[in-house]
DNA sequence: TTAGTTTGTTGGATCAACAGACAAAGTCGG
DNA sequence: CCGACTTTGTCTGTTGATCCAACAAACTAA
């Protein structure tokens, strides 16, 4: 009922005049034509209660904007004159997500309709090298897609960066990145400088923030019914943790949510990064896998090799049915189960989301997991929480990255485009 | 940016209309003025970005219906004509709470401006009760409530319903409450039809996902800096979590959000009510500390007791020195922070709030639970987390309800009193 | 061919915010 | 005490976005 600003956390209403009208009902048909899909003027007045010829007007100014087109007549009505089709215009806008992470950078690019434009993930031990050197080929690797899509004739939305550690909240600066081997530094900063000071708006958030962002636009054009509340979960060495709640991504007071890894779960054991034992990830994460299921001198636990191969391997000896690998992977998803049922007692979650590593060996995980989530989760049910893989494999947190640049537009489409 | 309607989660925005924006813009200045204070139109207009003309339009509306009033001369500013506040009208609107818990049942009842206006607390052995027989005798209290609202010539803007147990969002159907050995029962529609079918609404919530809201608009008072993302641990023979995160209540997919007292933190040890052991409850929980403090036969642990006498035989012997129960406090903190690590590592709220026994025992945790908190919270500080004691003691769960009902009213003024 | 249905546009009405002018009510300096 | 100055709150007219009702256009069905 009250205009937000969606800026400020917790402000649920700011002034309001006549333009934050027009612009409130432009993104409600922008939105309505992207989550229902193309349909006539008449039909979208019908479905939103605004007048036929508000539409009609918003509609127009939405097409000269770049952001809809008219696409070809619908057929599905049996009555009447037949009405021409409003659909997204994917050629306008992009958005652009880049990702740093452990042993790869990653661009992605996004049109308005969020087909992917083009797509570059780059091997780079980054762990092992200087921050700045690492910026350096990141900057280019941002560059590189921000030129495509520009060359391409579309407008950049925006561009957001993804990095495995803890983001402040309004500053979008890096407090800490362990698996990095980073400490605090300003990377929007660092890039903006580098990507010579740009006019689109360019932001840092958590790898697993956008990933579970990613997931929440990909369940929202797959499934029937709308999901607001979901957990993602990023298996890696490290495990991390993306929260969407009420259709709003949780980030808390200061960035700082999602941190889900060092949970005392688990007997004393392994000595986790964090100088503690008992940490969920180590029961959970790839080293935790690794070590159960293979032999120190196993190839698929050489850190120097792609892990996406790796996995491959672990993936080929359970399809052959080997004991040891299958009993490994039972012991993970059981201990997934008990971590994650501690979220989902907190969260409530529609969606557990399995992303990274856990995503790839689903089929073997899903089962112990869900099972002690079953057990363990106090609502009928287990809240209603189902297990899902996520589709978008380690391309996640770029897709989020870009698809949150995007969603700006979504909410304010006057960002783009000429005025009236 | 956009006019949400704050009924359907997620849908960031639905269209608007002129009424929509005059509502929006009511909203605006009724909550302008309840968060920063009696003030003079012209600030408020200089405050909001809303035209002088259009404020004094505004507030004219919201003094007719009852919700502001004109105050005295503003003395503040030295130079020019001195303006006349405007302030919050206690007398026109209440909001009722009501609770049921398993030793009493409790109603409250607040003007807009968050003034107790009537409390009732009674005790009731609800669990050897039978549900009906409870909620007639809860009906009477809260009619009582009501009546006592209108005599005093209030408009009741809703009622709201707190329950020790899971509730499903939507219809506020109670699914389990195992601490009033109670099973499914929709609480909301036995409630309205024992009260007569009421024309005001009425819905159910749990215990602590209301108790987290009065700390909420109880931090709005008194603290300097907002206040947008909290949780609250409320201690009684179980332990429940609410939880605020962006400035909004989180409920989870189904309503089922905030169920921390079953985290399997412990070494195995008492078996819980769940069935396992190793729950948090099972050494946090308030028989778990008068374990650690007292014996057997110990005054203290008799549940037929007052809750609230018990606990002060518990704080004269820690004001004392006694040692035993100094250091049972002192494993309850510590045990209180490691599940409050996990807790502020996924939310990173600002502030944790400590409810129910531990708020009066919290002298005596607080200092161990921050140990346990810094030691554990990965992000820098403990993630900027502060603990509080709550101030509300036991009135926490019924102040929320009449809160939530009152916060309709700030959403949409256009509900109280007479239209132009 | 004609009646009926649906679409999308047009011109006028309505309503709320805005802008600027102005009287009212105070302070300050002489 | 008086005039210059400042600030408040109201009033009048303008702007702009939505709504409403009428209508031409386009198609189906009989």
């Amino acid at each position: 009922m009250t205009l937000t600003d969606g800026r400020r956390p917790g402000s649920r209403g700011v002034a309001a005049d006549h333009v934050s009208l027009r612009r409130n009902n432009l993104s409600v048909v922008l939105r309505h034509v992207r989550d229902l899909g193309p349909r006539s003027r008449a039909r979208i007045a019908e479905e939103t209660g605004l007048n036929k010829a508000t539409v009609s007007s918003l509609v127009a100014e939405l097409v000269e904007r770049g952001l809809l087109r008219e696409g070809s007549a619908d057929s599905s009505r049996a009555l009447g004159r037949p009405g021409l089709l409003v659909e997204l215009d994917g050629t306008g806008v992009c958005g652009v997500g880049g990702e740093i992470n452990v042993d790869y950078l990653a661009v992605s690019a996004l049109d308005l309709t969020g087909a992917v434009v083009l797509e570059k993930r780059v091997p780079v031990d980054v762990a092992h090298l200087d921050p700045a050197t690492t910026l350096d080929r990141f900057a280019d690797l941002v560059q590189e897609a921000v030129t495509g899509v520009e060359v391409r004739g579309g407008q950049l939305a925006g561009v957001t960066l993804a990095v495995p550690g803890l983001v402040q909240g309004e500053t979008g600066k890096l407090k800490l990145a362990p698996n990095l081997g980073w400490g605090e530094l300003s990377v929007a900063q660092e890039m903006r400088s580098r990507l010579g000071e740009p006019t689109y708006p360019l932001h840092v958030d958590n790898e697993a923030n956008l990933a579970a962002l990613a997931a929440y636009a990909d369940l929202r054009q797959t499934e029937d019914e709308p999901v607001h509340d979901l957990v993602l979960l990023t298996g890696a060495v490290g495990v991390g943790g993306g929260v969407v709640a009420g259709g709003q991504l949780l980030r808390g007071g200061h960035g700082y949510s999602g941190e889900v890894g060092h949970m005392p779960v688990a007997p004393p054991g392994r000595t986790c990064g964090c100088g503690r034992t008992g940490c969920w990830e180590t029961v959970v994460g790839l080293t935790a896998l690794l070590h159960k299921a293979t032999d120190r001198d196993d190839p698929v636990r050489d850190p120097s090799l792609d892990v996406e191969q790796r996995l491959a391997g672990i993936t080929r000896r359970a399809e052959a049915g080997e004991a040891r690998t299958l009993s490994a992977l039972k012991d993970v998803g059981t201990w997934l189960g008990i971590g994650g049922a501690i979220l989902v007692n907190i969260l409530n979650p529609d969606v557990l989301v399995l992303g990274g590593y856990f995503a790839v060996l689903g089929p073997w995980l899903k089962e112990p997991l869900e099972k002690a989530i079953r057990e363990r989760v106090i609502a009928p049910d287990g809240g209603g929480c189902r297990v899902v893989r996520s589709e978008l494999g380690f391309a996640a947190a770029v897709r989020g990255g870009a698809q949150i640049s995007l969603d700006q537009v979504f909410v304010d489409p006057t960002r783009i485009g000429v005025a009236r």
